[in-house]
DNA sequence: ACATTGGATTAACGCCGTTATTTGGGTCCG
DNA sequence: CGGACCCAAATAACGGCGTTAATCCAATGT
């Protein structure tokens, strides 16, 4: 029971944290203003949470669980590695854009803002791009893909969604480019530039 | 005279501004500190500059500039438009990741946490766009580039090389690559996506 | 009935951006 | 010369921040 208030409680510092995150953002979110929120006095909070990193860490940590779901979940839903890949591409985007609360933390936020996270949960985190890599290498072992290195393709992909999805949601994109056709092109781009040239020779229109 | 120490003390400030984000960065950088490097009070800033994020726009603005230089240089000094592009790709990165105390600000500091960069510099700011998108225009009118909307695929090569400059910059990538290559990936990564398939089938081995 | 525990609060510290007020030296004019 | 004015610059202060120290108080155990 106290046990259960008190995951109660530590459940609803994060909730409120990050729908806060969703309504004033990082740069606007206190340890006040979530105290405010749920009743409790500022300093309550520490009762759960170390600091305002270990908060925010905890957060990231549901995300990148959230996250893998996803790429998951577009992974197993597609057939030829192709397929699957596209789809992981705009699963990521997706994310990025409609669960800005926590693309923000685990992705935008400047490291000099925040401690560093912790190096036993990387692995964890690693799993997001091993899951795009692994993609990659059954294309190229189904003679789909070129022979690149799958953790260099995977990291490269990585920086053009996560491009897109930056500029995109600080609308730094050229507001005359629709979002969806920026977002569309750019997962193609990622898959079309992997394909052999035999396979590549054969593409539909762009 | 007076103007003269005026604009000294401007630039002072401005000049302090950018060592500080070098060695700080943006999260520490405080009027305070500031003022205490050139040994005046917070206050007299506001003599100068309205607000903080008035001075980081002034500084935004430099950045912008410089920049702009760095990529008409590139520009000019190679021949081919795809040597052009490839070229841009490079000084773009290569600003982003050594003049970081101007690409923090420009492009990464998100826009939550300071004012909307005034509409009337907003002009300035897409020249940087439009010297690559120029650059995609050529290369189709000279048949080495597909067909595609230039200001598209412009914002498309955007987006790769600021998710290159960020995911490096922040150390997110893979320690085991190496940030030479990934650059050199990337930035052959943009130009190729653009090429006509005849033109892709004579490229060199990857 | 008393001591102990531990969740919770208030007070306080040193930061922050910014505004209001005051200082103080120089310049102009009667 | 003396007083009015100006204006760069400083100090004080406000409300907000993350965090720590001290305090309160109700429930628990003996």
């Amino acid at each position: 029971m106290s046990e259960a208030e008190e995951k109660g409680l530590r459940r609803a510092i994060l909730d409120t944290a990050r729908q806060l995150l969703t309504t004033v953002g990082y740069a606007h979110l206190s340890m006040r203003n979530i105290a405010k929120e749920i009743g409790y006095s500022a300093t309550s909070i520490y009762l759960h949470f170390e600091s305002k990193d270990d908060l925010i860490h905890a957060l990231i940590d549901e995300g990148v669980d959230v996250l893998f779901r996803e790429l998951s979940q577009a992974d197993v839903a597609s057939s030829s590695s192709e397929q699957r890949l596209e789809a992981m591409c705009r699963a990521y985007v997706r994310f990025g854009l409609e669960r800005s609360e926590y693309y923000g933390i685990m992705y935008v936020l400047h490291p000099e803002y925040i401690k560093r996270y912790p190096v036993d949960k990387y692995r964890k985190a690693r799993r997001n791009l091993e899951i795009m890599a692994q993609a990659v290498q059954d294309g190229i072992e189904a003679g789909v893909f070129r022979k690149v290195e799958p953790m260099l393709a995977a990291n490269l992909a990585w920086a053009q969604l996560h491009g897109i999805v930056t500029l995109l949601s600080s609308e730094r994109v050229d507001k005359r480019i629709d979002p969806d056709v920026f977002v569309d092109a750019g997962c193609r781009h990622v898959v079309s530039g992997l394909f052999t040239p035999e396979r590549l020779a054969g593409r539909h229109a762009s």
